[in-house]
DNA sequence: GCCAACGTTGGC
DNA sequence: GCCAACGTTGGC
């Protein structure tokens, strides 16, 4: 089994929306980055274990778990030229994008901020594309060492004195 | 809202 | 094949 973390925009698809579909499933159309696709395409496996991650929000950072509920299978939001995500260039005889369908599976208990994630950056995160600078890759892979590190994080009370700027709640 | 970093496009 | 221009991502 592999573990990924996936990236979305709550104001467009949040976890929340996830949880909320029937059969709290969603396919994970609109990807047009060819290394994201090329990891949903070549790699993923139904069982695969999902960080899901708030972006371009308040507090950035992994709000929840996934799972991967599919096999990998063309875009076809890509074939329709009425969509957000048309790509012409894509046809149903030879699709240029595809997707998983990813399952909700939970919330974290509390949200893991990229800043507090970025504070191990030099650490045990060292190999996350996530805390690099300038990173823009939407779906990436998590070996099971960091997979393992996120949930502990999760499980470990924010220490006031070593929280991150920003990690706080909002007032 | 700003802007740095990045991926893609297209002229040459 | 190079690279400047452009559009997008996403933190801050």
């Amino acid at each position: 089994m592999n573990y990924w973390l996936m990236k979305s925009e709550p104001d467009a698809f949040s976890l929340d929306d996830l949880a909320a579909r029937p059969d709290q499933t969603e396919p994970w159309d609109g990807v047009r980055n060819y290394q994201a696709r090329n990891m949903m395409r070549d790699q993923m496996r139904l069982g695969d274990q999902i960080l899901f991650y708030h972006s371009n929000c308040a507090v950035p950072g992994v709000v929840g778990i996934a799972e991967v509920a599919s096999a990998p299978y063309p875009d076809a939001t890509a074939f329709d030229p009425a969509a957000k995500y048309f790509d012409p260039k894509s046809d149903p005889d030879r699709p240029r994008w595809y997707l998983v369908e990813v399952r909700y599976v939970r919330h974290m208990t509390r949200i893991v901020s990229l800043a507090e994630l970025k504070t191990h950056a030099d650490g045990p995160l060292g190999g996350l594309p996530l805390v690099r600078k300038g990173n823009r890759l939407s779906v990436m892979p998590v070996t099971p060492e960091q997979w393992q590190f996120i949930l502990g994080l999760e499980r470990t009370p924010i220490d006031a004195a070593q929280a991150p700027m920003g990690a706080e709640t909002k007032d």
